[in-house]
DNA sequence: AAACATTGTGAGTCCGGTCTCAAGCTTAGA
DNA sequence: TCTAAGCTTGAGACCGGACTCACAATGTTT
C-alpha cells in the first residue's frame, strides 16, 4: 500500500491516459475496446488502469451510450416464496446475459410501486419487469412504455396495456381441481383471497386481477359442467392479514350451510385457513378439504399433507427475464413468450364429504 | 394530448429554460432550488417545467453531486422470509428518511455477492447494507469501505473489518434453550447448519459465520454448566440442500447413540429436519425433540406446533437502514446501534427423552 | 512515383445536470 | 450624489466517460 488515502475522488480515464503518457481518447479506446489502438499503446493504459486500480464509472457510461445493463424488477410482496423463485429465474437468466438485476419490493402498496417504478425509471434501467399490484391505477406503466423501454407484466396483466405478460392462466387447472372437489362430494367449496375490492363478490363480477378472474372463472364452469350452481356467497375477498383469514374460516365453517372445502388463493391466505380449521377443532379432510395455489416446501409438513396447484414459478421468472432482454436487445421485435400450465398435486388434504356415503378416491386423470 | 412521440430524448433543463424563456442556469436553480431566482422567473420555469412534464435526470445528477439518496442491500437469500422481513424493516426506515432501496439477491455465493457489491457501488449507492455470506474473503466488502461509503453488515460480523453490525447475540439463548434442552433429559442434542466447512466440527473450532459460532458456544456452555461434555459429533455443517438435511437428520437418528434432540440453525434446515424425522415414522416430541432457529409462520401449523426461537428481524433491518443513514449524513459519527434479544418460543416440540422416568415441564425462567 | 486505403492519434464535443464567477441592476447608507 | 452592499442573471466550467472528426503515419495498388 503506497498511500492510505484512497479516497474520495475515483480514478478517471484522464488519470490513467496521463499514467500511461497517450491522451484521454487513446487511453478510453483501449479501456472500452472500441476504435484503433496500437499493441504498445493497449499495453501500457491497461498497466496504468490495473496499477491506479481503475474503475469505470458506469453512471457516466450510462449517461451517453442510454444503455445501463440493468433491469429492474417491481414485486408486491418479496416475503412470499412465490416471488423469491421467480426472482431467482429473472436473476440467473439476466445474468447469463449480462444483465444486472435491482429489485424494490412494495409491499403490496400501489403508491410505492409508484415510486419504484420512477425510481428504476430515474436510474435509466434498460426494461422492467412488474409484478403489479392489483389496481385500477396504471399511469406509473404507461410512462415506462412512453419512455420507451421495455415492460414486462409478472403474474398479473393489466387491461389497455399493450405489453408482453408472463402469466399462467389458472382456468383450467382450476376447472380441473374444483370438478375433482365436486366429484369428491364437495358443493359447498370456498374461495379466500387477499384481493382487495370495494364490494363482496357476486356472480359476474368484473374481477380486476386476472389470476383471480381466472380461478373464479375455473371454478364456476366446474360447477357449470356438473350441473351445480356457483356458490358465490362462499367467495370472500379483501382477507387482509392472517388474523382476518382465521376469521374469514371460522366464519365460512359455521352456520347452517357451511362450507365443506376451502380453496386459498395464496400462501399467505393458506396459513390463516389451515390455522383457523385447526383452533376450531377440526381435522383435514374428514371435516373440511382444502386446497391451495403455490407449492411452497412447508406443504408437506402438515398432517396429512396439504394438496396444492404448482406453477413453475422460476421458469416464469426466466421466461419474463428472456423477453425483457429481447425486447431490450431487438426493439420492435415481438417476444415469443412460452405458455404456462399449473398442475395439481393432490397430497392429501382433499377428501370426500363429511357424512357421504361413497368413498372418495382420486379420480384418474389421463 | 398534444402529440404522440413522448419518445426518445426527454426533456432537459435546458428545454425548459428555453420555454420560459431564461438561462439555463436560471431554470436549474428554480428547479433545484438553490441560489436565488425572483419569484417571476420561478412562477414561469415550474410552469414550463410542467407543461412539458420534465423530469430531472437522477444520474445526472448524481453524477456531480455524488449523492444518490439510494441505498443497496445486499443479501443471500431472498426467499428465506427472514430476509424479506428485515427487507421491509429497512424499506419502510429508509423510505422515511427520503432513501430509495435496491436490492441484490446473491444467492449464496461469494462470486455473486462480490460482484452485486460491485455494481451497486459502480451505481454510486449513498451505503450499502449487506448480509455477508460466510466466506473468509472480503475484499469485495474492504474496497466498499475504501470507497469512503459506510457499510452496515446485517446478521455476520466480518473479522478485521471495522464496520457498524447489526446482528442478535446468539450466545445466551442458545446457552438457554439447550439448558432447557438438558433439564428435559437430553444430553445427545444434534446441531445442523448449512454452513459451508472445509472440515467436519470439532470442539473449539474456528467458525467463521458469527452467529453460528454463538449459537455453538451457547451450547457448549449450557452442556459445562450441567456438567456434561458437548456431544461435538452431533454437529453437523455443510447441509447443502433439503435432500441432504434428510439425511443427515436420518443418520443422526441412527445408531448405537443416536440423537434425542436436533437444533435446526435456519428455516431450510427445519424442513429438512422435520420432513427425515417424518419418514422415519418418529414423532415429535416423543421420539425427538425439535427446536430451530427463525420463527416463521409455518412453524404455528404442524402438530405439534414447532418450538423456535425468535428474533426481532424487522426492528433489526430498521435499525441497520438507521445506523446507515446516520452515517450518510453524518460521515465520522459513530452511531449507536441498539441492543437485540432473540428468545426461545416453546411451542410444543420439545419433550422428556423417551424412556426417562420423569415428567418434563417447562421450566419457569425468571 | 502518384494515388489510394488503412491504421494510430489527439483535440474536442456531448450527455444533463450542478455550481462558480463575474457582470448588471437595485437599493440603502454616507 | 456616490459608493457599497445585495439580489438576479447568464456564460461557462465541470463531473467521467463515449464518440466524432481531422490529420498524420504507415501500407498497398497500379
Amino acid at each position: 500500500m503506497t498511500h492510505s488515502s484512497a479516497r474520495r475522488r475515483d480514478v478517471t480515464v484522464a488519470d490513467v491516459a496521463k499514467a500511461a503518457l497517450v491522451s484521454k481518447a487513446q487511453a478510453a479506446r483501449a479501456l472500452g475496446g472500441y476504435g484503433a489502438v496500437s499493441e504498445d499503446v493497449r499495453e501500457r493504459v491497461l498497466a496504468a488502469a490495473e496499477s491506479l486500480s481503475y474503475r469505470p464509472n458506469e453512471l457516466a457510461r450510462t449517461m451517453n451510450t442510454g444503455k445501463s445493463h440493468t433491469i429492474g424488477v417491481v414485486v408486491g410482496d418479496i416475503e412470499n416464496p412465490h416471488f423469491g423463485l421467480a426472482m431467482r429465474g429473472i436473476s440467473d437468466r439476466a445474468k447469463a446475459s449480462g444483465f444486472d438485476v435491482i429489485l424494490i419490493n412494495t409491499g403490496e402498496d400501489i403508491r410505492a410501486e409508484t415510486d419504484a417504478v420512477r425510481v428504476l425509471l430515474d436510474k435509466r434501467v434498460d426494461g422492467l419487469i412488474v409484478a403489479p399490484v392489483s389496481s385500477p391505477e396504471k399511469g406509473h406503466l404507461e410512462r415506462v412504455c412512453a419512455s420507451g423501454r421495455p415492460l414486462v407484466l409478472f403474474d398479473r396483466k393489466v387491461d389497455g396495456l399493450d405489453v408482453d405478460v408472463v402469466a399462467t392462466d389458472m382456468t383450467e387447472v382450476s376447472r380441473k381441481s374444483t370438478a375433482e372437489l365436486i366429484h369428491a362430494g364437495h358443493e359447498r367449496i370456498a374461495f379466500i383471497s387477499t384481493l382487495k375490492s370495494q364490494e363482496p363478490f357476486w356472480n359476474g363480477m368484473d374481477v380486476s386481477s386476472t389470476p383471480i378472474a381466472e380461478r373464479l372463472k375455473g371454478m364456476s364452469l366446474a360447477f357449470h359442467d356438473a350441473g351445480h350452481s356457483f356458490p358465490s356467497d362462499l367467495v370472500r375477498l379483501n382477507a387482509g392479514n392472517s388474523d382476518s383469514v382465521v376469521g374469514i374460516t371460522q366464519d365460512l365453517l359455521r352456520g347452517p350451510a357451511p362450507a365443506t372445502a376451502i380453496v386459498a388463493s395464496d400462501g399467505l391466505v393458506a396459513l390463516g385457513v389451515v390455522e383457523g380449521i385447526q383452533t376450531m377443532g377440526l381435522s383435514i379432510p374428514q371435516d373440511v378439504s382444502f386446497l391451495m395455489y403455490d407449492d411452497l416446501a412447508w406443504t408437506r409438513l402438515t398432517n396429512p399433507p396439504l394438496s396444492v396447484i404448482s406453477q413453475p414459478v422460476y421458469d416464469m421468472g426466466a421466461a419474463a427475464a428472456a423477453a425483457l432482454i429481447q425486447r431490450i436487445q431487438r426493439p420492435g421485435v415481438k417476444s415469443e413468450i412460452p405458455e404456462f400450465t399449473a398442475t395439481l398435486i393432490n397430497r392429501g388434504s382433499i377428501g370426500a364429504v363429511r357424512g357421504a356415503a361413497s368413498c372418495y378416491s382420486l379420480s384418474e386423470s389421463p
